[in-house]
DNA sequence: CGGGCCCCCTGACATTTGTCATGCGGAGTG
DNA sequence: CACTCCGCATGACAAATGTCAGGGGGCCCG
């Protein structure tokens, strides 16, 4: 034993390159990522995955170091995989890249234990620092993002108001709504009412997309 | 003058590498991909750009042999792109590269005299053959997606049924849509109706959802 | 304990919406 | 030319939706 007072939950290898797990469902962006990553000396690819099962799944196998994942995947978006990694592997930090980035999107992978949050604008030697960023412990999300998300704040719904809403998202009429919902006509048109009140919307669709917006939904 | 009968408009260089022009606003994916391309002997990327307008600026400055072009670009998009590429550089073959394939895009590509389309699930070395094909003088159409626009057909709706429907597209109110069409409310909601029982929708945000699934609106 | 939230419901009302019958005019056809 | 089809428009009517004013019950916290 060469070492003392190890913390296996925290502490960053110190030796030998980072060890990435890629996950992107497209081809073409994870490839050439892999390829440009692949160039810094202090980096290399483990695994890569093109769905959120996939990506789990590969960070059981590999146990990378930090796994770089997209926000929107199949079967299991960047945020899902983040908790369950958190939980499995908590050796392994998590950073998210998105191409939309939605304010609530980050307060839910923060809360999720993420360390790092990117939008694809930034260049991947900008990436590959942040990679070394976050594997050295520490944070990083981007400051753009960051001020979106503080200027949206916390989303005012309550539970069953962001819960009516959504179901309300793909045009359903009311009835179909109460029904899914298993409440009354009259409790759900006051749900989207007050939703659409506090979103300061002009009707529940306006409501819906704003809420999308802000990544409350 | 040392060549006789060249013609200007659709001959390919016979000579030297491809010239690539490559457009898409998320920084890492384009300089991952300059990167990944750059490797193949007979492709050279002489400019790049992050929106519509820059993409066009550029291609007038280098006049490129083939143009690869993001769908989604701020400004204007791809196809758009394209249109002005093809009355100001007949020579310039467009490639357009999407992440989210609708049919009605592919439709208005292959109009605007795109000579290739394809998905970002394709790998890099896929991408370099169809920038070879497209260079050729061939075209490329990834398969699936032209499969879906074919499945999807053509668009149902009449000129002003598909221009209601866009302003009613963020849930604007009869009123408003009827004032910006400069049409009755009456008018307003009996193209809605048609389009909604056109789309086999169950009200007009539904409807909305289904024409922007098949890229009609 | 009392107050403040939130949840769930009801009923009545004004507004917005979807649907229909109908009319006009141009393009194509026999 | 007469006829029909279709896009376009209108207003009347029925249905869905948004809004308001209530009321009962549960939960947490000062």
């Amino acid at each position: 034993m060469t070492e003392l007072h190890r913390d296996d939950h925290t502490a960053a290898r110190t030796t030998g390159p980072v060890r990435l797990l890629l996950a992107d469902d497209e081809h073409l962006i994870r490839g050439a990522l892999a390829t440009l990553l692949s160039l810094e000396d202090d980096l290399v690819i483990v695994a890569e995955a093109a769905s959120g099962p996939e990506a789990l799944a590969m960070a059981r196998a590999h146990a990378p170091d930090v796994a770089v994942l997209d926000l929107q995947m199949p079967g299991a978006d960047g945020v899902k995989v983040a908790t369950s990694l958190r939980a499995e592997l908590p050796g392994c930090r998590v950073l998210i890249v998105t191409s939309h980035g939605r304010p609530g999107h980050l307060k839910r992978a923060l809360e999720a234990g993420v360390r790092g949050f990117v939008p694809k604008t930034v260049s991947a030697q900008r990436l590959a620092e942040i990679i070394r960023t976050v594997h050295a412990g520490n944070r990083y999300v981007d400051p753009e993002l960051a001020a979106d998300a503080i200027a949206a704040g916390d989303s005012p719904l309550t539970a069953r108001e962001a819960e009516v809403l959504e179901l309300a998202a793909d045009g359903a009429p009311v009835a179909e709504i109460a029904e899914r919902a298993a409440l009354s006509q009259g409790t759900v048109r006051n749900y989207l009412s007050s939703a659409v009140s506090k979103l300061g919307a002009e009707n529940r669709h306006a409501a819906v997309r704003l809420a999308r917006q802000r990544g409350w939904v």
